[in-house]
DNA sequence: AGCACAATTCAACACATGGTGAAAAACGTC
DNA sequence: GACGTTTTTCACCATGTGTTGAATTGTGCT
C-alpha cells in the first residue's frame, strides 16, 4: 500500500524517499526514537515534515522501515556453527563484528539497539529476540547448559556493542577487529565450552 | 536555597518531597530521562504537577535530584584495590553486585545508565566518569597496558549491568549474585592480570 | 498544449509538555 | 480566633510535537 507503485525515477535523480529514510535512521541511531522528531529528520533531509509522513506514514511506521537490516543473523550465525567447537569463540566474535562495522548495516543496528535499552521495550530481546532467534543458533556451540552458558555469552557480546558503539569508549572504539577477536575470542570460548562452577 | 529551611514535619506525616522524589527516580529509572514527563510523576506521586516543581526546580533539577547515590565508587572499589590483584576479578565483582543488588541504590544507578545510554549523552562516561573516576582506581590492580585492560574490563561489566539490570535477561537477572561471580569472576581475573595477545 | 499523476510544500489542528504566578488550603503558634 | 508560614492546587502560557488535508509545483506522455 506504498505510494511508490509505478516506475522508478530516472538515473541520476536524487532519490528523496532514500535521503529521508537514510536522515531518520542515523537520527534514531544517535538520539533513540524518543530523542528523534519528524522535523529534525525532515530538515537533516532537507524537506517538509509532511513528506515524511507521506512516504512513511506515522513515526512508528518509519521506525519499523528504519530497523530494516539487510542481514540474517541465522545466515551469519550459521557457518559460525557449522565449523563446530573448536575456536567458535574467535570465529563468533569475528561474525559479529563483521555485521557492526559494515556501515551500511551499523546505523539500524544502532537505532534498534539504543531505542531498545532506552525505553522499557526490552521485552521484545527478553522475550522474542533472544529465545527465538539467537537462542537455538547459540545451543549448537555451548558445550552444555545453555541456560547459564547462553547469558554470559550475550553479556559479554553485548558489553561489548553498548562499549564499542552505543558509548564509543576510547580506546574500545577505536581498537582494529582484530585485536578485539584475539583479547575477548578465549573468554567467549570459555563461557561457551571452559569449566563452569 | 531550597524551600525547605526550617524544623521537619512532625514523625509520622507523610513526606510528600520524597515520595515525589521515589517516583521520579523510578521513572527515569524505567523509562529514561526522554520518557518521563513532570506529569506522570505527579500522578505517580498522588500530586499536582506544579508541586513538582516548587520543590525540584527544572526537570534538569528533578533528575540530578533522582541521580543522587548514597555510595562513593572510590569508597567501594578501595578494599577492592587495597587487597591486591590476587583475586581482585571476584572481589571486584562482588562489590560491584553488591552495590548493584541494594535495592535502595539500584533505582537511581538504573536512571542514570539508562538515560546515558538512551540519549548520545554518552560522551559523560567517556570523558569524566571512566577516564577520572574508574579509571585510576582500576589502574592498581592491573597488570600492566591499562589502556588495554581497563576497557576490557569496563565492556564485561558494562554487559553484566545492562543484561542483568536494564534488559533483565532471563536467567541473568535472576542469578544469585554469587553465581555471577564465580562464573564472571575468572573472565574479570584474566583481563586484570592474565596474558593478552 | 493539455492531461494525469507523482512529488512536494503550506497552513493549520489537536495535543502533550515544561514552566509560571497567583490563589487557596493546611498547619502550628500566640 | 488571628497571624505567618508552609504545603498544595488552579488556571494559564509558550512551545514543540505528530499528524492531516488541501494546495502547489514538477514531470512525463500523447
Amino acid at each position: 500500500m506504498t505510494t511508490r507503485t509505478s516506475r522508478g525515477r530516472r538515473p541520476g535523480a536524487p532519490d528523496t524517499r532514500a535521503e529521508v529514510l537514510a536522515a531518520a535512521r542515523a537520527s534514531f541511531a544517535e538520539k533513540g526514537f524518543r530523542g528523534t522528531t519528524i522535523r529534525a529528520v525532515a530538515a537533516s533531509a532537507g524537506v517538509d515534515p509532511a513528506l515524511v509522513h507521506h512516504y512513511f506514514g506515522s513515526k512508528d511506521d518509519l521506525f519499523v522501515a528504519a530497523l530494516e537490516i539487510p542481514v540474517d543473523p541465522r545466515e551469519v550465525l550459521a557457518p559460525v556453527v557449522a565449523a563446530g567447537p573448536d575456536g567458535a569463540g574467535e570465529r563468533l566474535l569475528s561474525a559479529f563484528l563483521g555485521v557492526w562495522d559494515d556501515p551500511a548495516i551499523q546505523p539500524g543496528l544502532l537505532a534498534m539497539v539504543r531505542s531498545l535499552i532506552a525505553d522499557d521495550s526490552g521485552g521484545l530481546v527478553r522475550d522474542a529476540f533472544i529465545p527465538v532467534v539467537v537462542g537455538p543458533v547459540l545451543a549448537g556451540l555451548v558445550a552444555d547448559r545453555p541456560d547459564v552458558r547462553i547469558p554470559l555469552v550475550a553479556s559479554q557480546v553485548v558489553g561489548l556493542i553498548v562499549a564499542r558503539y552505543l558509548l564509543a569508549l576510547p580506546p574500545m572504539a577505536q581498537m582494529p577487529a582484530e585485536d578485539v577477536v584475539a583479547r575477548m575470542g578465549p573468554v567467549l570460548q570459555h563461557y561457551l565450552t571452559g569449566d563452569l562452577p
